[in-house]
DNA sequence: TTGATACTCCCCCGATATGGGGAGGGAACA
DNA sequence: TGTTCCCTCCCCATATCGGGGGAGTATCAA
C-alpha cells in the first residue's frame, strides 16, 4: 500500500535531483514500493539518440534497440495514440510481428502485465513511463487502480526531470515558422504538390521555393519530406 | 483547504460526466473549491475550433477570439514551450503587445495572478488548463505551491474528457503498414533519400519503391511527403 | 490446395523537385 | 535609422521521384 504522503515524498525528491543516476536509483526505488517488477521511464523517437532508465536487464534493452522494436512494439504504437494511460491488454497484439515481440520480450523476462503513461513535451517530445509486472489480471487490475493517479504524476516529474537534464538538445527550438511558411508547409503535408501549392497560395512557384528552404533551414531538415515531417512532430502545423 | 480525498471524488466525477454541462458544472465546483476567481479549460488551436469552458466572463472570451489573442498571449506562448505548469509571473510580458493584452484582460475582469498548465495529447493537441484569482504574490504562491499536483492531475483528467467528446475529429481508422513499410516511411521522415533509405535497409531502390507505393495506397496518400505526414499524424510512425 | 500478404529484384523514361546562385520592397523593432 | 525578418520574383543544371511494365520467393490462413 502506498500513502499520498509517500508520493508527496517521492515528488519532492525527484525534483530535488540532479543527476541521471539520481533518476535511475529513484526508479528503482519506485518499483520497490509498489511491489512491481520492472519500472521503466524513457524517450521514445525513432533518431538514434535514446534517453532512458529503468530496471528492465540491459541485455533486453540492448535487444529492443537493435532489433528496432520501437517500430513494431504495440505499447509505442498504442500509446502514441492516445492521452491516457492504457493496459498492456487492452493495446492491439494481433499482428504477427507484434505476438513475435511479445514472445521474445517475455523470454528476456519482461513480466506479462503492463501500464504505460504517455507522455508529451514541447517540439513533440514524446516518452513513456510503464509499469510491468507478472500477476494474474486481477491483481493486475486492482493494482493499476489504485496507482493510476500516482503513475501520471510520477511519470510527469520524471519527464520533467529529463527535459531538465537534456535541455541541450534542443537549443533552437523557439524557431517558429513565418505564416506563409506555416501555409507551404500544411499544403505540402496534405499531399500538394509544389505547383498546387504555389497556385493555391497566388505566388510563383520560385516564390513557394524560398518558403520551403526557409522552412527547411528553420527546421534543421535535409529535405522537403523531413521539414513537413518535422513540422507536424513538433506541432507547428496541423494536418 | 483541499484533501486528496476531495480530489479524488472530482476525479471520480469528472470521469463519469458525459456531457459539456457536466465539464462546465465540474470547473465551477472546482472553482469554488479551491476558493480562486477563475478556472478555465480551453484547447489552443491555430485553426478556427476552439473548444473550452470556465468562469471567464462570456465578454472576454469573445473578446479574446475576436481579437485573436492566442497569438500574443504571453501564457499561451510560453506554455507552448514548457511542460511543467508555470506561474504567469514567470512569463515574457515584457512586449507592447503583450502588456497591452495584459490591461485589456484586467479590465474584463481578468485576476492579476495566473498558473497555468499545458496539456497535450495526440497528434498535436495542445490545451490550457489556467487558474486566475486576484491576491499577492505571496498568498499565490502558497496556494499554487500547494496545489500544484492536483492541479497538473485535473487538467489531465479534463483533458481526457475533452477528448472523448471530440472524438469525432478522427474517424478515420489506421490502415496499418507493414515493418517494411513502417521502416520506409520512418527513414523518409527522418530525411532520408529513396538511395539512402534502400541503402540502410540493405534492399535495393526498387524494392524500397515497392514498399513506398504500398504505404501511399494504403493511406491513400498523393506523394511521398504525403504518405509521410499522414503516417505521423496518425500515429503509425514515430519521429 | 488455393489465396492473401510480405518481401525481394529488374527494366525504361518523363515529370518533378532540389540546390546553387541573385535581387528588391516593405514592415517592424530597437 | 539602420538592421532584421518577411514576402516576392528569376535562371539553370541535375538529382530524385513517380508511373508503367513483370516475376520469383516465403509464410500463414482458409
Amino acid at each position: 500500500m502506498v500513502t499520498h504522503s509517500k508520493v508527496e515524498a517521492i515528488l519532492e525528491e525527484l525534483e530535488q535531483a540532479d543527476t541521471l543516476d539520481g533518476l535511475q536509483s529513484a526508479i528503482v526505488m519506485l518499483r520497490d514500493l509498489y511491489h512491481v517488477d520492472h519500472m521503466i521511464y524513457h524517450w521514445v523517437d525513432s533518431a538514434g539518440d535514446h534517453y532512458g532508465c529503468g530496471t528492465y536487464p540491459i541485455e533486453w534493452a540492448q535487444h529492443y534497440t537493435e532489433q528496432n522494436y520501437q517500430r513494431v512494439d504495440p505499447v509505442v504504437i498504442g500509446c502514441y495514440q492516445r492521452f491516457h494511460p492504457v493496459d498492456w491488454k487492452r493495446l492491439d497484439w494481433s499482428s504477427k510481428a507484434a505476438r513475435a515481440f511479445l514472445v521474445d520480450a517475455m523470454n528476456f523476462g519482461v513480466g506479462n502485465q503492463g501500464f504505460s503513461v504517455p507522455i508529451r513535451g514541447p517540439n513533440g517530445q514524446f516518452a513513456l513511463f510503464t509499469v510491468n509486472h507478472t500477476c494474474s489480471d486481477e491483481e493486475w487490475s486492482a493494482l493499476t487502480n489504485e496507482h493510476r493517479r500516482d503513475l501520471i504524476l510520477i511519470g510527469h516529474y520524471f519527464n520533467q526531470k529529463a527535459l531538465e537534464f537534456e535541455t541541450d538538445r534542443a537549443p533552437e527550438q523557439a524557431q517558429s515558422l513565418s505564416p506563409r511558411e506555416v501555409d507551404a508547409m500544411t499544403l505540402l503535408a496534405i499531399g500538394y504538390s509544389r505547383a498546387q501549392v504555389a497556385n493555391t497560395l497566388s505566388i510563383s512557384e520560385h516564390t513557394l521555393r524560398v518558403y520551403i528552404e526557409s522552412a527547411r533551414f528553420k527546421l534543421g531538415a535535409l529535405n522537403t519530406t523531413h521539414a513537413v515531417a518535422r513540422a507536424i512532430s513538433r506541432g507547428l502545423i496541423v494536418v
